[in-house]
DNA sequence: TTGTAAGCGTTATCAA
DNA sequence: TTGATAACGCTTACAA
């Protein structure tokens, strides 16, 4: 059964002794040929192992039916979450995907964004390096009519762009009303890099709680951190310093962070420590093993978030929605009760 | 700047009034190309946004630079660990990758398989799904001279194959060493699903490791469950049941396995549980925020099964390696103590 | 009902 | 030094 060389047409033509192109509109169905043709053909070509060639009918056509996903990094669980939602919709769609991974480095998200382009995607799904503020590598594509949709990470600086975001604000506000649900009037706030939007849109959904709740704002309660354990420690003094203004509850940016402060106020053996109820982005997984769980996780559905940037690509791409009339899709968070 | 069709070698020809094969050969700096024309077509290339068209490169080549990559899973860690391995060194050499996720379900393996035939991958990676005992959807592609490389599960009914594993076995084999030389000698071995080839292999690296070490083996300190956690508190139970065979030392086949075995002895305060020393395959990240981490950790190195595949792929696909040659390359673990 | 031929965008051979 | 032409594998008017 070795061959080494695919099968082509022709070569199932000249077997079957038929021109070429009677033996393609066989193997696709075409009404005008004989049934027994067909079947002959069809019969040959499964014998053969045949295997239409891609780029062939991809020169045809003019398209790929290629969607390239260019995001900063594979070992964040959130974005290969996202994934596994482009990918899965992707494939029911007829679409395969290709994944190139830019590690935050804006020189290698424009490489990552030329290959693409001769690839010849059909469509082009980003989650922006930190670095981007330019999108000239990107409006490339858009150019050429072949649709770019940012999801994930929000491209301030670009205003006329399709965007899948998740439901930030909702999600933070969900959390803070949950605390005030349970009786919290001290709520602390920890954000993340203020030049992330995120940080900001948080803080919105929690002040709009707050503020919705009727309960007071101290700025004694915010405080900002990043990534850096250091700096949330640091953090973490800082909103439980005070002596009046203590708070009985904690909202975080992101799980680890929160895992770190906990870890800290334990450490420190904060007086009822294990009274404070917190809750963090993020739902990870492992969370029922930690010995003082958050009470409750904001779940971002980065599947869905995934999910929904592959639809509207689709979308742009059948021309169900012109490329020009920019969309902006929100992903709402789950709160999640442990 | 928009124009909505790709710029292609006719268009440039046509705007600087030369011939097709004179612009692509100077585009491809053909020695025999006039450095002026050169210069020229170069210039009026950049200019335009001019970007080869894959497909038709492919279609002359007769390859895709593309690499296919079948897995179960998207949203498993271990996974994804490994196509950054895998997805790094592609873009080294100049090759993308698709990613196609089975779920492992059989059917949905063949119909990955399919299409990426389709997609005349010059390469295929495959992690087979737990269903996977034929392998005639991944013939196909040895037949028409494509290789294909097993990756991170063992095809055991594939005699005649490539592979990349990792290297259970010493893995396990050094965590019992570790253990036994922190002075245990009651060590028990918790298994995963007995269907599974690397159960065993485990098992042989801590059987190994007593034996070299003159540790007497008692099977009432091994026991075996899968990922169901009632099934891990049964296995625990009989392990820890008998009086004077308790182990002091648990290796574990999988750290959610040792998670929720901790989180069980734990509950039942079962006595001197803080003096039990744990190891379990994985190193999770959120481990240090566990209240009674393992001591130490079996890293697979999946990025590191994913890049040797790729590097073996690679070698096969450039003749290095004849594709009859089937190579078996085994990848280390590394103890990571906390 | 089937076949011929042109074309998709490149590269490569040969001729000019 | 450049250009005409065929070829890669497929689809599709159009002709037979």
């Amino acid at each position: 059964m070795k061959q080494n060389t695919p099968i082509t047409l022709k070569f199932l033509a000249e077997k079957l002794k038929m021109s070429v192109s009677t033996v393609s509109k066989a193997l696709n169905n075409y009404p005008t040929i004989n049934e027994y043709t067909k079947k002959r053909v069809q019969e040959m070509a499964k014998e053969l192992h045949f295997t239409p060639n891609k780029s062939a009918i991809n020169l045809k056509e003019r398209k790929s039916r290629i969607i390239g996903v260019i995001l900063p990094n594979l070992l964040d669980h959130f974005f290969t979450r996202s994934i596994y939602g482009v990918e899965q919709f992707a494939t029911e769609n007829g679409y395969n995907i290709i994944i190139s991974q830019t590690h935050d480095d804006l020189e290698k998200e424009i490489q990552s964004a030329n290959r693409l382009l001769k690839s010849r995607v059909d469509g082009l799904i980003v989650a922006i390096s930190k670095q981007t503020q330019n999108f000239s590598h990107f409006d490339q594509f858009e150019n050429m009519g072949t649709p770019v949709v940012y999801y994930t990470r929000n491209p301030s600086f670009n205003l006329n762009c399709h965007k899948v975001l998740g439901n930030t604000f909702q999600g933070c506000y969900e959390a803070t009303q949950f605390l005030i649900d349970r009786g919290h009037q001290k709520i602390a706030y920890l954000g993340g890099p203020k030049m992330i939007s995120f940080t900001h849109d948080r803080f919105n959904g929690y002040i709009n709680a707050l503020k919705d709740n009727d309960v007071s704002f101290s700025s004694d309660l915010v405080a900002y951190t990043d990534f850096d354990r250091e700096n949330t420690i640091t953090a973490i003094q800082s909103l439980f310093k005070s002596s009046e203004n203590t708070p009985t509850a904690l909202v975080a940016f992101k799980e680890p962070i929160l895992f770190d402060a906990i870890k800290y106020l334990k450490s420190v053996e904060y007086p009822n420590f294990d009274k404070i109820e917190c809750i963090g982005f993020g739902n990870t997984s492992l969370i029922s093993y930690l010995d003082f769980p958050p009470i409750a996780s904001v779940e971002e559905n980065p599947e869905s978030v995934g999910e929904n940037a592959m639809r509207l690509l689709l979308q742009l791409i059948n021309d169900d929605i012109e490329i020009q009339n920019y969309q902006k899709v929100m992903v709402d968070c789950k709160l999640v009760v442990h």
